[in-house]
DNA sequence: ATCGTAGAATCGTTCAACAATCCAACGATC
DNA sequence: GATCGTTGGATTGTTGAACGATTCTACGAT
């Protein structure tokens, strides 16, 4: 049954332009293509080997995952969250994972794992100091709360909120200290889970998303002013 | 202010492709293409005068919106509802406009407004057996919710539930009469808002959800091994 | 009746070209 | 000297044709 939905997957991989755009957005994740820079069709087409309609095909398709922004006429960016942007976001997550994270009691116990897992997994990378990883499995850890709803298509737009963020963090230039503080909160509120304190592990996921806001805004006006863009 | 927004927003108005998914999202939305229809990049561009790559934007740009689905290899089709989707949507809609409507008595009275002005046109157009307009303010009422949360992220994303909810409607053909039952219960939910019992209406609104959710995939499914397809 | 195969239809992608738009540098005017 | 047109050059927007790849349909074989 695995191995048949494996092989549909790759029968469905088909697409250059959905290779172009999985290419493009791990280059964008990865912080090689800046937020705010400008991607030339002709320089990135030519480098890539591909034609400009498909190579626009790809960008539509990372638009629509909110990587990129198009501005008619003028080309397409890496997207470059502000302020207000981040503010919009968390507004988002508030709504979306608190009211997730509500359904706690009501799910399957599969589900409450895909909760639990991440913080362990997160708590043993922070305490080797691998920040990274420990990032990745703070969002496999929200990715869990949201995945309690049951629903793809919110959980796929809280991917994309994700990814947003993951670009003002890039922007805001707190990749790896930023976990630091909030690796133990996350503990926290499993622990509360788990003791059948569910409303007040609402109120502190909550509360996190306050600290996390507040914080993140402030370093994203900090360092917006200065230009660093590179051409 | 609100002129030279007017103007940007003009301004903006600018690409073929833009206006091409305009025009066929109203197409779809007002059923002259009817859900699991292929559209056919020859014929539609064809008669719209537009060329085959154009049209594959303005495709890119339904698809994003969840109005049309892309088949590899196979073309664009007007997304056809199933069951299984609605429940996806429905545990969607559960999570984003319950957590909105929690913040009832945090946000500006304004944002209230919008929540109340609807449900008073949808009970005039409902007395008036005008079931189309009592549908559209049926939608503003709940675009009014999630408008709550204060997110554009979020409401640009249950905007395109709610399209794809359109759809689902008009598969199990209840376009009209869905209505009727459900807009005393968004009454009776503003009138327990207004008396300051919020979470007995946000509970209201979840069986809202539940009732609404069970109706329509029982209906569903009942048209759903009718190939009511058009070619 | 099922299966496989040939042919038609359609999609995926590329290429070349031109119009429309934006941008940066230059120069004119006050 | 700063602001405001103007002029090219570069880039995007859109078109049309072309061809390989994939899917669909219908026909015929077993």
């Amino acid at each position: 049954m695995s191995t048949l939905a494996q092989g549909k997957a790759d029968l469905e991989r088909a697409s250059t332009a959905q290779k172009v755009a999985d290419m493009l957005r791990e280059r964008v994740l990865d912080g090689d293509l800046a937020p705010g820079l400008r991607l030339s069709e002709e320089a990135i087409g030519g480098a890539l080997g591909v034609s400009r309609n498909t190579l626009r095909e790809a960008f539509r398709l990372l638009t629509r995952d909110r990587l990129l922004v198009h501005e008619h006429s003028r080309g397409v960016f890496v997207r470059r969250p502000s302020g207000t942007d981040v503010r919009d976001l968390y507004a988002a997550r508030r709504v979306i994972e608190c009211g997730s994270l509500r359904l706690w009691d009501d799910v399957a116990e599969a589900q409450r794992e895909a909760v639990r897992a991440p913080v362990r997994q997160a708590v043993a990378r922070a305490e080797q100091n691998d920040w990274t990883r420990a990032g990745q499995a703070n969002i496999q850890f929200h990715r869990g709360i949201v995945g309690l709803a049951g629903s793809s298509r919110l959980s796929d737009e809280s991917d994309r909120l994700f990814a947003e963020l993951m670009l003002a963090f890039r922007v805001a230039q707190e990749i790896n200290d930023f976990y630091q503080t909030y690796v133990p909160w996350n503990r926290r509120i499993v622990e509360l889970l788990d003791d059948g304190r569910t409303t007040q592990a609402v109120d502190q996921l909550a509360e996190y998303f306050d600290a996390a806001e507040q914080d993140l805004v402030a370093r994203l006006e900090a360092h917006q002013s200065k230009g660093n863009v590179k051409s």
